[in-house]
DNA sequence: TGCAGTTTTCATTTTTATTTGAAATGATTG
DNA sequence: CAATCATTTCAAATAAAAATGAAAACTGCA
């Protein structure tokens, strides 16, 4: 079932290997963000296919249940890192990677960081209000809050401009 | 077992508070960095913790394991967010929270992101080889190689920086 | 409208990560 | 140098996360 046509070019082989070290390179980097396999294997498919893949092409090149399929591109289309595409004749949808990572890490900042950086802010809040009058004039404690606040205060102002710096 | 001592003092309670706030708080940003609950637990102790405290201390605090407790010490001491103190009369080790930020930071990105980009490069150079001559020439294949090089670099800048923005 | 193809959802299963608990190891001191 | 206290290690248990598979919900066309 995999490797079919063997003699239509020269280099399916090679293709397949590009594939396969793509899709690991992906794995790895969605790794380090939080994301399950499956999202960085969709990813990593769909980064070196020049055609748009449906979402059965997908399921069974990868080897994984439509379920996890369906979901995996739910992923990635929320964090828009790839783009559903019109095929004539196909009724199904049809996948494309998005290559602007300058989107994806800017999505991926906004919806999964920048909310818990919201709700420390939070917390703070109640550590100060739960400070006793003689701990409100203990540096220690004073010092500490303070640094949670310049923490969370640069966390806001720098993760957002990051994505910035991604040039691609 | 929890809060004997109501009337050492008139804010146990509200030290409690604060100290509910404060392992909540970096367990929520230890989990970002993929770290474990415990070690989260762990650290949000000791960073409002006047005295150094040991491990048994910290174990039944946080009711947790000692294992638990020993692994998630040994983590936060790999990451430099913690030192081990002396404390005279007392043949345990004691431990105190280390409130530079940029060093845990600088830590984690070295020690466990930059790894990753380093092998990165190994196989985006594994793609390379794996193009077929056609291909070579083909700008579907080279712009997107490019675009994995672009990030690979621009990664391996920034995020060593990054830690240095953090003054704290 | 009804039907076949397609996608989503979600309870269940599987896999992976974390915690536990207890044995082994290591350290201090009497 | 033995005895006790402290810490680490690691196999087994537990908990958490992800994948599966099948039913439900769409979708567009005949």
């Amino acid at each position: 079932m995999k490797s079919q046509n063997f003699n239509r070019s020269s280099n399916n082989l090679d293709k397949q290997a590009l594939e396969i070290e793509s899709i690991d390179f992906f794995v790895r980097l969605m790794g380090i963000l939080g994301m399950p396999r499956s999202v960085g294997e969709i990813y990593g498919l769909l980064y070196f296919s020049e055609k748009p893949l449906s979402m059965d092409k997908i399921s069974s090149r990868l080897e994984i249940s439509i379920g996890s399929t369906s979901q995996g591109l739910k992923t990635l289309k929320s964090l828009k890192a790839i783009r559903s595409t019109y095929v004539a004749g196909d009724r199904r949808d049809h996948y494309l990677a998005e290559t602007e990572f300058r989107r994806l890490f800017s999505t991926f900042i906004n919806d999964e960081i920048m909310p818990h950086l919201e709700s420390a802010n939070d917390r703070i809040s109640r550590m100060e209000d739960s400070l006793s009058p003689s701990e409100k004039n203990d540096d220690f404690y004073l010092v500490r809050l303070e640094k949670l606040k310049k923490l969370t205060k640069t966390g806001s102002r720098l993760l957002p401009a990051l994505a910035g710096f991604l040039k691609l």
